[in-house]
DNA sequence: CACATTATGTTATAACATATCAATATCCAA
DNA sequence: TTGGATATTGATATGTTATAACATAATGTG
């Protein structure tokens, strides 16, 4: 059991059933979960909080892989284009997506700004509510970005802030 | 008349008034709205998109303000904290902000994809959503990102897309 | 005025991201 | 199974966004 997230888990059991779960979607839609790709995957799913792209690199670096800006940035735009992992704007960085979900829904983040836990909370009400005003305007939503910074629990209670 | 975020307005009138509330509020709250501050608002209030913090400085620096990012960077931390301006996230760029509104509130923004317009609208179902999600969790919320990307009802009327 | 506080000027550099082109691997159809 | 299209990776260079650090100047207050 390790801390990540917001709560306590079997974390390398999540790693390997989001593993799991990629290694599925892929061979089901013929993309190809590469070396490169699959290793940025588990480096994201280490634990939750979100890695920039350099940090990132750096591990690919280390482990053999080629040491360009690139080598990350392509690996995270595949993962990111097809759900497995998602960008969080507000700190330019990336976060491995934990969920089994569908191509186009909303994922909303709460966003530890103390320890950088990322939790992912469906969004669905979200949508909907913003889609009424949307649709009175007359504007055509495409993707929507909701990122809610705060403390978590663990870091309230031990005063980490 | 100009066009301007989605539909048309007069907008040196949104711009004065934009300008006289920041002044007025400045003057409340004992805030100093420095020249500087002041042309960047003035800049960013010229049309309602998303500015980045380079555009603002070659601007001030064409004016004879300082040519460095700090000039630029400091004047938009000003204006994005006391709420005359907002980043959006997704773009590393800035809007003013032309509704007068309580520090604490959580605007959300749709932003087209074509054209680069940006409107905020209001979010407070969208913060009471969820807010209930989080009060779950125990994470205690200090900030939402709420940003929309798709395509405005201009460029969708003129298929500019 | 003297002092604290706030804002600006300046240099340097950190952090994040992409364009471009060459080389290699994979896939698929002939 | 080979040839050619396509996707992926390698590598160099550069573009873009943001901040650290320290000096100077302006402003407000006792």
């Amino acid at each position: 059991m390790t801390q990540t997230g917001f709560d306590s888990h079997d974390h390398s059991r999540c790693i390997h059933s989001a593993i799991d779960a990629a290694e599925a979607r892929c061979a089901e839609e013929k993309l190809r979960l590469t070396p490169v790709r699959k290793r940025v995957l588990e480096i994201l799913l280490e634990d939750h909080r979100a890695q920039g792209a350099y940090d990132i690199l750096a591990r690919l670096t280390e482990e053999g892989h080629g040491a360009q800006p690139p080598i990350a940035y392509r690996a995270l735009d595949f993962l990111v284009s097809h759900g497995f992992a998602h960008r969080i704007e507000q700190l330019n960085a990336y976060v491995a997506c934990t969920h089994a979900h569908s191509a186009d829904h909303a994922p909303a983040f709460l966003i530890c700004r103390a320890c950088s836990s990322v939790v992912e909370a469906g969004a669905q009400k979200v949508e909907a509510t913003i889609g009424t005003e949307a649709k009175r305007l007359g504007f055509q939503i495409e993707r929507t970005v909701l990122e809610i910074e705060g403390v978590c629990p663990r870091c309230l209670e031990t005063d980490n802030q």
